[in-house]
RNA sequence: GCCGAUGUGGCGAAAUGGUAAACGCAGCAGACUUAAAAUCUGCCGGAGAGCAAUCUCCUUGCCGGUUCGAGUCCGGCCAUCGGCACCA
């Protein structure tokens, strides 16, 4: 079946084979500084997919879009004269894979293997131009080894409060702090906040992990409960988080995710004196111009102050609240909880502008987690504080004169300030600069900024992950010596979620027990420790002695931009979670000296997503997936290859169509029948029609055009294009009786960063015939052809004659003609007469070589 | 609610402010064939006029503006998709 004469050229045949040469000649080895044959004239091009998950499921269709795209970049910078850098590896640690291992009775490792395994026979199969020396995998102990270790340098770091960089806590024992005050400053360290517990995966998620009040994997409820976790201290890094962003060639809707996810705002602390209480509670506001309409506040039921400050009578009822926020998850507390909810605690506060006695409530619109977790409410000028009051009957005042014609109650946006002393009459930008002064002057409050950004959840309840390089003794955590990593995790043969809190490593009592009196952190890193590192590792990935080397790191990741990669390409679902946390963690490494550059990625691409034939997200339940293996069993790698890139812009999310493929298919096929044709017996032979004669000149423009459009194409990512180019040509070349050798040698070339195996093939095919018009090795190591400027200039040109802005007649005239020539040509046509009816002309545009417009 | 992206033939799409629909899919017709498939060639947005070649008008979600000229630039609206969402 599968050397069925009907295939219309035997791809199946000469796929495999190219795959194999190309890997026994070691053709997409990339050569490290240092390396004999490493040639350091040439500049150098990084570029990166985001690696993969390897699933159970092997790849779907999504995978190789992004991974032709950049294949086929790589191919094309390697051949105009780059160092290319295209390595690919695999993110096997996590919770998918340990989910996976549970319900198939294995082990992680075996399955994870095997996955990987799979995965990359697939990619093979693709004939994409990895270099698999520098494979990585993020289990391997040789590598998380260095996860470890980076974890270490963020555990023995802090941040300068006036420099804004990491730096070695060591220079804080220096100047004699205590344990706890350094501990206190760490990027890495312990916290016992509320965390999102999922119990039915039995672990604990970050933040960027909670969707809608769910796990993002599996889509399980989540709770608050506090828990003692290990945090890295992102929010440290918020700012140039944000600032940062601007030097990279990033998709403005991916920045803009990123700096509202970070969430900065501006605002002032406020601080309150509570009546009949030696206390103070400090809220935090955007709108200090509305202080003197502040006629309640809310603290978080969770603030630290509740149980203090409740009186009696009121102690009951707020404590019956905060069991019911408590048991609350955070879906419903957000999502579902449309109506407002609340208890007066009793106690008032003194609002200190005027000195008005407010209620002091507690809700749960207010949150613990942002600010302060206490705000003073203005009814007036805020949606929620405007509702809640209305729903309990609290004082609304105005203190905001909206334009004419606008109700002030709940009115939020700019106006003027009323009823509020000194700032009546100022507008709202002038009252609060004016509001912040006063507060600074009087020592009750100052301006601040505020972030949505919390710290990063970093611990997991899981078996298959990183373990911490931290050992606990008295209470108090270190860290285990440089020669002691990596940890690698025990060996066990029940590694299930214990299903309370409880890390399933505690179940490993040998491996727990560090010394007679030290213990073993039990907790995991998460999956996305592995993925913020790994574009480093692929520079030197069998380094022993280092996670990278210094030449190596500056070599590839160097280059005077901000960001290191040249190009990532992925999807757009890791907008706030790796690429956020991949950019922290290599800020710290920056700071601390080992990485050249304050990025890791210059220019990110988002590839959409690939819809199935109906129009709906590939799903099993829908039974609309569709399999890149069957596709490439029955039209190949180059078919599959040339199709996503064809199927529309790399970015935009678009249905497949097995019909498209097809479509792409009988391109090949035309390809293949320019260069060979059947003989008597049904052999494919070199065609006659091949001949070793100088091309037309209509034929050599289009060849040209053809190098030039693609050559551009390629680094716009614009392939669709590209591809709509050669297929031009090849109609041309087919529809010529005589087909110049020397034509489709350079057409091979221009074709084979798209399709590589059929360009190997017919070049070595052609080769056998006219060895002067083909690549002598592979093509894939032949240089781009340069397009000659002049093959593209024409003798004449056809203008455009309208009248009025509307077309109404074209002529041929020789390039270069004159203005004035052009003009009268133009003015001459019958059909510019007829529409002109005669009317004086008022004007007459002339676009040399395009048109003329002859207004009446 | 807020933010972002996208709206062009039957479908995927293409068009530095200058001939809208390149290229492909589907469809139709012809050639080859006993026949079919494959292949090759041609046609292929809508309305109208003409025997015909051909010609006229309309057409890039809707309304308006800038311009000699707008799918493209500006303003307003509508729809679809994606993200965020009690963040004070």
């Amino acid at each position: 079946m599968s050397s069925d004469q009907r295939r219309p050229f035997p791809f199946d045949e000469f796929e495999p084979k190219w795959q194999d040469q190309w890997e026994g000649a070691q053709a997409f080895r990339t050569p490290n500084p240092g390396d004999a044959d490493f040639d350091a004239s040439k500049p150098k091009y990084y570029v990166l997919d985001m690696f993969p998950y390897p699933s159970g499921q092997g790849l779907h269709v999504g995978h190789p879009e992004g991974y032709t795209a950049t294949d086929i970049i790589g191919r094309f910078k390697k051949m105009s004269g780059f160092n290319v850098l295209h390595p690919m590896g695999w993110d096997a640690f996590g919770l998918p894979a340990e989910q996976y291992a549970i319900k198939t009775g294995q082990h992680p490792r075996k399955t994870t293997e095997k996955n990987i395994e799979g995965f990359r026979g697939q990619l093979k199969r693709l004939g994409f131009a990895y270099d698999w020396s520098r494979e990585v995998n993020t289990t391997d102990p040789g590598y998380f080894k260095w996860t470890q270790w980076i974890f270490l340098k963020l555990y023995n770091s802090y941040v300068d409060e006036v420099t804004g960089k990491a730096r070695p806590v060591s220079e804080l024992e220096a100047k004699g702090m205590s344990r706890e005050e350094i501990d206190a400053r760490r990027l890495a360290y312990v916290s016992e906040a509320p965390v999102n517990w999922c119990p039915e995966l039995g672990t604990v998620l970050a933040n960027e992990e909670v969707v809608d009040g769910k796990s993002e994997v599996g889509g399980f409820p989540v709770e608050r409960r506090p828990m003692r976790q290990w945090m890295l201290r992102i929010t440290a890094y918020a700012q140039r988080l944000i600032d940062e962003l601007d030097g990279l060639d990033w998709p403005e809707s991916i920045r803009l995710l990123q700096r509202n996810w970070i969430g900065r705002s501006e605002g002032a602390h406020v601080t309150f004196k509570i009546a009949e209480f030696e206390r103070e509670v400090m809220v935090f506001t955007t709108r200090p111009d509305t202080l003197f309409g502040a006629t309640y506040m809310v603290l978080a039921p969770e603030h630290s102050l509740v149980s203090e400050i409740t009186t009696a009578e009121q102690r009951g009822a707020v404590e019956v609240y905060q069991r019911t926020v408590m048991s609350k998850s955070d879906l419903e507390r957000t999502e579902l909880a449309k109506e407002k909810s609340g208890v007066f605690t009793g106690a008032y506060a003194i609002n200190p502008v005027n000195g008005e006695r407010i209620p002091i409530w507690i809700a749960d619109y207010v949150l613990m987690g942002y600010g302060t977790g206490a705000i003073m409410a203005v009814p007036g000028h805020d949606e929620r504080d405007f509702e809640f009051a209305e729903l309990f009957k609290l004082p609304i005042k105005q203190v905001v004169q909206p334009p004419e014609g606008v109700k002030w109650q709940g009115f939020t946006d700019d106006g003027v300030a009323v009823n509020s002393g000194f700032l009546d009459g100022l507008t709202t930008a002038e009252a609060k600069v004016k509001m912040a002064a006063w507060l600074e002057e009087k020592g009750l409050g100052r301006g601040t900024v505020n972030y949505k950004l919390r710290d990063w959840l970093f611990s997991r309840q899981r078996y298959w992950g990183e373990p911490f390089p931290i050992v606990w003794e008295d209470g108090s955590h270190r860290a285990v010596a440089d020669s002691e990593l990596p940890v690698v995790p025990p060996e066990m043969e029940d590694f299930k979620p214990t299903g309370t809190p409880e890390p399933p490593l505690s179940k490993a009592t040998d491996w727990v027990r560090y010394s007679e009196t030290a213990r073993r952190e039990l907790n995991t890193m998460p999956q996305w420790a592995g993925s913020c590192w790994y574009y480093l590792r692929y520079c030197d990935a069998a380094n022993t002695e280092r996670f990278v080397s210094e030449e190596a790191e500056r070599y590839w990741m160097g280059g005077g931009k901000p960001g290191g990669v040249d190009l990532y390409v992925g999807g757009t679902e890791h907008a706030v979670l790796h690429l956020l946390y991949a950019r922290f963690w290599h800020k710290v490494l920056f700071d601390l000296g080992f990485v050249s550059t304050p990025e890791p990625f210059q220019r990110l691409v988002n590839q959409g997503l690939i819809m199935g034939e109906d129009g709906q997200k590939m799903s099993k339940s829908r039974g609309n997936v569709v399999n890149p293996d069957d596709v490439v069993a029955e039209y190949g790698a180059d078919s599959l290859r040339l199709y996503e890139m064809f199927m529309g812009p790399l970015e935009q999310v678009k249905p497949w169509s097995m019909k498209g493929v097809e479509g792409v298919h009988r391109f090949l096929a035309r390809v293949w029948r320019v260069v060979m044709e059947q003989d008597q017996a049904g052999e494919w032979v070199v065609s006659s029609q091949l001949q070793d004669v100088a091309p037309e000149k209509k034929l050599t423009k289009v060849l040209h055009e053809t190098i030039k459009k693609c050559g551009e194409d390629i680094e716009k990512l614009s392939f669709n294009t590209a591809i709509s180019q050669m297929m031009i040509l090849t109609n041309a070349l087919t529809q010529s009786e005589v087909r110049p050798a020397s034509v489709v040698g350079i057409f091979l070339r221009v074709l084979s960063p798209f399709a590589p195996h059929v360009a190997e093939e017919l070049n070595a095919l052609l080769r056998g015939v006219f060895p002067e018009k083909a690549a002598a090795g592979f093509v894939a190591d032949s240089v781009w052809p340069v397009f000659d400027p002049a093959a593209l200039v024409e003798d004449e040109v056809e203008i455009v004659f309208q009248v009025n802005g509307k077309l109404r007649d074209k002529a041929v005239v020789p390039v270069g003609a004159a203005k004035e020539e052009v003009e009268k040509i133009a003015l001459a046509s019958a059909r510019v007469q007829e529409f002109m009816e005669g009317k004086p002309v008022k004007k007459i545009i002339v676009v040399p070589g395009k048109l003329v417009n002859v207004v009446v």
